[in-house]
Formats: C-alpha cells, sequence, structure tokens
DNA sequence: CGGTTTTGACCGGCGC
DNA sequence: GCGCCGGTCAAAACCG
C-alpha cells in the first residue's frame, strides 16, 4: 500500500472531533442507502426497517441517526445472524456462503469526513483491503462495544469525491450502544513498524494530530451517546437515504451523485473544514 | 493489563 | 473449471 494507505480508522475517530461542532447543514451531507437483501429471510424485513430510520437534520449528526437502525432496538430481534467466519471455523452455524454478497442487508451512507465521527457505536478495525477500481483502500470494523455484536462496519473513501466517506453498515447491534468507551489503548496508533519512509504524510502527518483523533477521537460513541437525545430531532430525509436492493447493480456513483450535493451547502466550508481535518488524519495520498 | 491497530494469509463467492 | 476479488481471521506490536 503505497498512497492507498489512508488510515480509515485514524479517519473514523479523528473525525469525530471535527463533527463535534454539529453544524446545521442545509442538505444531508450524509446519505444512506439501506440496501435490501434478505438473507435466509432470517430477520424478515425487520432488519433495517426501522420507522425511524434516519433521522437528523444536522450533517455529520445524521450518521448517528443513520445508525439508527443499528441502535439497541434491534438486540431483540437479532440475536445472531450473520454469515461471519470461515468454514473452518466453530464461530457461527451460518457460513458465509449460506448468503451471498449480494444478499447481505446493508446501510450505505455517504458522509462527509466529519460524519464519520457521528457514529456513537464503538468500532474495532479488523482488516483492511485495496478495492479494485478505487484509489482508496477499504476498511472493516466490527463493533467492540459487545464481542457478540454482529455490527459490522465498512468504511471507503468516495472515489470521485475524497472528501466523502461510505460507510456500508452490515447487521445492526445487539446491544445498547456503549455510553463510554472503554477501550483507549490501542486506539491511538498511527503506524508501527513500517519504517520504510514508504510515504512520509505530505503536510499533514498522521501522527501529528494525536491530540485532536486519537485518543479522544477514538471514541466514535463516547459522548454522542448522551448527545443521542439530541435525536429528538425528527427527519424525514428520505432525500438523503438510498434505497440500493442490490448494491452489485448500484454503482459507486450513482451514490455519489446524491452525496455529491452536499457541497452545495453554506456548511460545505465546516464540512469542508471537518473534511479537513480527516483528511490531515489520513494524510497520506488525499490530495483534495 | 486490556484493548486496539496493522499486515499477511486464507477462504468463499462470483464471473467468465 | 479457473481466476479474481472481497471479506475475515490471526499474530505481533503499541498505547493509555
Amino acid at each position: 500500500m503505497g498512497d492507498d494507505d489512508w488510515d480509515l480508522g485514524a479517519v473514523v475517530r479523528s473525525s469525530r472531533m471535527a463533527a463535534a461542532p454539529r453544524q446545521p447543514l442545509s442538505s444531508s451531507p450524509l446519505h444512506t442507502a439501506p440496501v435490501e437483501a434478505e438473507a435466509e429471510g432470517g430477520k424478515g424485513g425487520s432488519f433495517l426497517g426501522f420507522p425511524d430510520l434516519f433521522r437528523g437534520r444536522d450533517g455529520v449528526w445524521e450518521l448517528e441517526e443513520l445508525c439508527k437502525p443499528f441502535f439497541p432496538k434491534a438486540r431483540q430481534q437479532l440475536p445472531r445472524a450473520a454469515p461471519s467466519r470461515q468454514s473452518h471455523r466453530p464461530v457461527s452455524q451460518i457460513p458465509r456462503s449460506k448468503r451471498k454478497k449480494n444478499q447481505q442487508k446493508k446501510v450505505v451512507c455517504h458522509v462527509p469526513a466529519a460524519g464519520l465521527s457521528s457514529d456513537v457505536w464503538a468500532w474495532r478495525k479488523y482488516g483492511q483491503k485495496p478495492i479494485k477500481g478505487s484509489p482508496y483502500p477499504r476498511g472493516y470494523y466490527r463493533c467492540s462495544s459487545s464481542k457478540a455484536c454482529l455490527a459490522r462496519k465498512q468504511v471507503e473513501r468516495s472515489r470521485a469525491d475524497p472528501a466523502i466517506f461510505i460507510i456500508t453498515y452490515t447487521a445492526e447491534h445487539n446491544h445498547p450502544a456503549p455510553t463510554h468507551r472503554n477501550a483507549l489503548a490501542g486506539s491511538t496508533r498511527h503506524k508501527l513498524p513500517s519504517p520504510d519512509g514508504d510515504h512520509p504524510p505530505p503536510g499533514n502527518p498522521s501522527s501529528s494530530p494525536p491530540s485532536s483523533s486519537t485518543a479522544t477521537g477514538l471514541s466514535p460513541t463516547t459522548p454522542l451517546t448522551t448527545s443521542m437525545e439530541d435525536e429528538d430531532v425528527d427527519v424525514d430525509e428520505e432525500e438523503g437515504m438510498l434505497l440500493v436492493d442490490d448494491i452489485g447493480v448500484m454503482g459507486e456513483d450513482d451514490l455519489l451523485l446524491v452525496g455529491g450535493a452536499e457541497e452545495g451547502t453554506s456548511s460545505a466550508a465546516s464540512a469542508a473544514a471537518s473534511a479537513a481535518a480527516a483528511e490531515a488524519f489520513l494524510g497520506d495520498d488525499s490530495e483534495l
């Protein structure tokens, strides 16, 4: 990985801080595309079909709302279900093969760098892979709040708009949102043993702004939990979300088109700033 | 000490 | 049937 190794993890966490100042974005910077792909008919249509799904007016906060579907409410309906493990692993009873990639329910959210921080859940990065066709790698996250939580998140930067991140949520949390992040230890870590000097951050060394993002930013779930009460914001932002039946058929561009609108708002500046902040973390290749 | 991050390897699914 | 790609796990290292 050369210039593609923008640290999604850092972004997610760091952006949180950037998002701190919730700016009322006129247009939704976030765009979610609840992908309805029935999986074995296990969860039925209640998987992501939440009544108050995707609520939020504030751009950055929208993400939080977007994630609502993954909130505790689902814990009673989703005890398990998840492709998860590989065949030789006695982990889940449902082998990945049982569910087709295209058949998994997913919620695609297009959010600016700032939006990444709107996530109230605690995510642990378990992998990162370069995606064909995309200059940016995709980061894979799992809910660290609960070991049994099947919630997963994929974060990748939009190929068209590096400032926009495409977050794909899979499965939902089977536990209440963490009120306080318990894990802080390895949260702040940009790069350990890779002194190859492969690609020293140009202007914004990812290791530079540790104070604003790392430790503090780490908690995608830290203060937001409390802030969640703010969810009083009733929104019917269906305009910001896309219903995708088949991600496979839906090109990133399609989603981007919708998300691209976010820059047209006066908050663009704010968003840009936030994005810049996140970008700083990525600080690698992103040359907006 | 616990938890997280990072990198490589493996497996499975899908497409041709 | 083969190849390619995506997704996940495992081990090592680091941080608070």
